[in-house]
DNA sequence: TGGTAATTTGGCTACATTGCCATATACGAT
DNA sequence: ATCGTATATGGCAATGTAGCCAAATTACCA
């Protein structure tokens, strides 16, 4: 047959694959509180400010965020509020999982 | 000052990492509808059998699916339906997305 | 007009991911 | 037992990603 993974899923993946990172994922949380020029964005992360640079023109390429130039910094911003439901749906995976690895490891000790 | 980025952020990347692949996204998105084995979800995605299999042992270590032998079959299925609202929520991005693109093209148009 | 701070870009290396092939394993049916 | 089907694993080549440094850019300000 033919494939049924369509551009559809492709353009998806490209978003979700923007979120899949650790520094990223930071990032989008704390944009969700409020907006964080790269400056600050860089001493909470610890990373060298290239790499956050390239961190956020991921975030921004896949439309997760904006940029607004004020004074002498740039302001990222997340675009769409809702991306923090996700972050707690995954949550809600990691507890399954949290879960069910107790109830593996109270099988043993019986 | 140090980093504020945490193991917290680390293991929801791996998760979100897990979804970040066309065809995952597409046996996420087909085991949300009822549960499929790996022969029926090779012929949908149209690639090596092999692939396929690596891919949802992909999905199986983040926790995202479950797996149940069967006849002599093996079925997968999706662990926690929730993960089809954060589906839904990229959706939202993608369209604001598509929103922008247009609002610049028109604005080339003036 | 320089100087300086904030941010981005280029270049490089190390490492991870993808996908195919070939091969192995598991297991029901004959 | 052995055959065949379903699935998984190992290995490999190609490609993609992360992070650092150095250098370029940008724009404000003395």
């Amino acid at each position: 047959m033919k494939s049924m993974v369509k551009p559809q899923h492709e353009a998806r993946a490209k978003i979700i694959k923007a979120m899949a990172h650790p520094s990223r994922l930071f990032i989008i949380e704390e944009l969700s509180k409020h907006e964080r020029c790269v400056g600050e964005l860089t001493d909470m992360i610890g990373a060298d400010a290239s790499t956050v640079s390239k961190h956020l023109s991921v975030l921004k390429n896949a439309g997760l965020v904006t940029d607004e130039k004020r004074a002498n910094s740039i302001y990222y911003t997340l675009r769409c509020s809702c991306i923090m439901d996700f972050v707690n749906c995954v949550e809600d995976v990691l507890s399954a999982n949290a879960k069910q690895h107790n109830e593996i490891l109270k099988s043993f000790k019986k």
